[in-house]
DNA sequence: AAGTGGTCTAGACCACTAG
DNA sequence: TAGTGGTCTAGACCACTTT
């Protein structure tokens, strides 16, 4: 029809420019090669700041980079496969270099959604919760922080409540709550942000997509325990193996380039 | 009440935003409720528009606000639960309401992170490879967008590939590929980053931020097919049941007020 | 045509890390 | 102290939906 449309749909600076950068990081950049900073950059592409840092944000949720204030952004390695078991191993056993971290136990308060997961009614008195904060470890990076809340009545025959709160406490617990028979598990997985504690746990800045992971264990007389997890969503890959684990090998070149 | 004083402390603006806007959701908005539009919330609470921004994109991605461009910012609904099955019936049953519906199916292009994960070597002929295109409803609204990768290998006896690419013929690959004895399957969790295609698929902007669930089926030869299911992150909350559907009733109010 | 959220700019200052 | 990414501003225009 006559005239040649250039750009028929425009599509936005910031997505081309993940596009190129995409490219870029597959042809020319090394895994934990140190970019050039963002204001540089942002000349380099003739675009303001921002809107670079739109597609570096962009790339970042990917997995693709990994930006460290005061440091610089690098090209970060791929995703780490994290196994979130089904069987029942995982209390105890599991591969030694993602093992969970007692980290405290104490007794404490339950957030409304974690009491209906445990199947508390109302407000009036449910008995006390014990509280285990636990974080997990992959390749000398931390990978998820989780709270643990087990009702002392999932655990009866423990007379640890006098013990300090502390990781002491919460491996009686842990090792209490394994010997009462678990049924199965309910499990869901959704997005959220990072809260303030987590943050620092996970070593990212508040409001960090994270991995959500709510796990409801069954015992014998209903919900034994919950465990809220939060995975960093930027380095893990969380994997569920009815027969192994998933191994994905991203179409990413390690090229050469120092510059 | 008109305009909200924020506290001096070092907290950035946009997270004690957030914080303010989250609990003003739950003590004084329906579900559906239309908010005051950016500019004037901005101005309401003395930021840019920018930093406002920047709060209620939190919000998005925590499954707390909707926002449609032309229309207005709305109070979500609590995530929808989706079943991501362990067992095999997936691939006829599940639950009506938010089965997969067959789009296209033609014989295209394998990406290399697919084409390792199907076992495929080098370069060189691997046969023909049946893609699947596949959605998911959920109440209405859609859910999900997959693409099924299937070698033609994995199912010998069938003579479709002369029938016209097209839902049809997706319904008998899929058919046959369930005449196969599955041994089990593989699967990962990630977050990504909708592509154009899929972003068209489920209704939001090119980047949008999605769960993405990548399956490998196992049959008596390996692999016989692969998965890759893309889910709106901001909608949807994928289950694992080992015993059932997890229900969290979150601990949003829903009260009064209409303005 | 009016109103909404989405994109983009060109600055400024702050918080953090490292030499 | 120098350099990095993180936050914030006050505008402008664009794409889309509804009236």
């Amino acid at each position: 029809m006559g005239t040649t449309q250039l750009e028929p749909v425009q599509e936005p600076k910031y997505w081309h420019l993940k596009t190129v950068l995409s490219e870029a990081l597959d042809s020319d950049f090394a895994v934990g090669e140190i970019l050039p900073n963002e204001r540089e950059l942002a000349a380099r592409f003739g675009v303001a700041r921002a809107t670079l840092r739109q597609a570096l944000e962009q790339l970042e949720l990917e997995g693709r980079l990994q930006r460290r204030r005061g440091v610089g952004t690098t090209v970060a390695p791929p995703r780490v496969g994290v196994a979130v078991s089904t069987a029942q191993r995982d209390w105890n056993g599991e591969v030694a270099d993602q093992a969970w971290q007692p980290v405290d136990c104490v007794t404490g308060e339950v957030p409304t959604a974690v009491r209906s997961l445990l199947g508390f009614r109302e407000e009036p008195g449910t008995g006390p919760v014990y509280v285990i904060r636990r974080t997990r470890v992959s390749n000398g990076q931390p990978v998820a922080a989780e709270l643990l809340y087990v009702p002392a009545s999932s655990v009866p025959d423990l007379s640890a409540i006098d013990a300090p709160a502390g990781p002491a406490r919460a491996r009686s617990v842990l090792r209490e709550l394994h010997r009462v028979n678990l049924k199965g598990q309910d499990r869901s997985v959704e997005l959220g942000s990072a809260r303030a504690d987590d943050a620092k746990e996970l070593d990212r800045l508040p409001g960090a997509p994270v991995l959500v992971v709510t796990t409801r264990y069954l015992g014998v007389a209903g919900t034994a325990a919950v465990s809220v997890a939060t995975y960093r969503a930027d380095t893990c890959r969380l994997t569920f193996g009815d027969s192994g684990a998933v191994e994905i090998r991203h179409e990413r070149q390690e090229q050469r380039r120092a510059s």
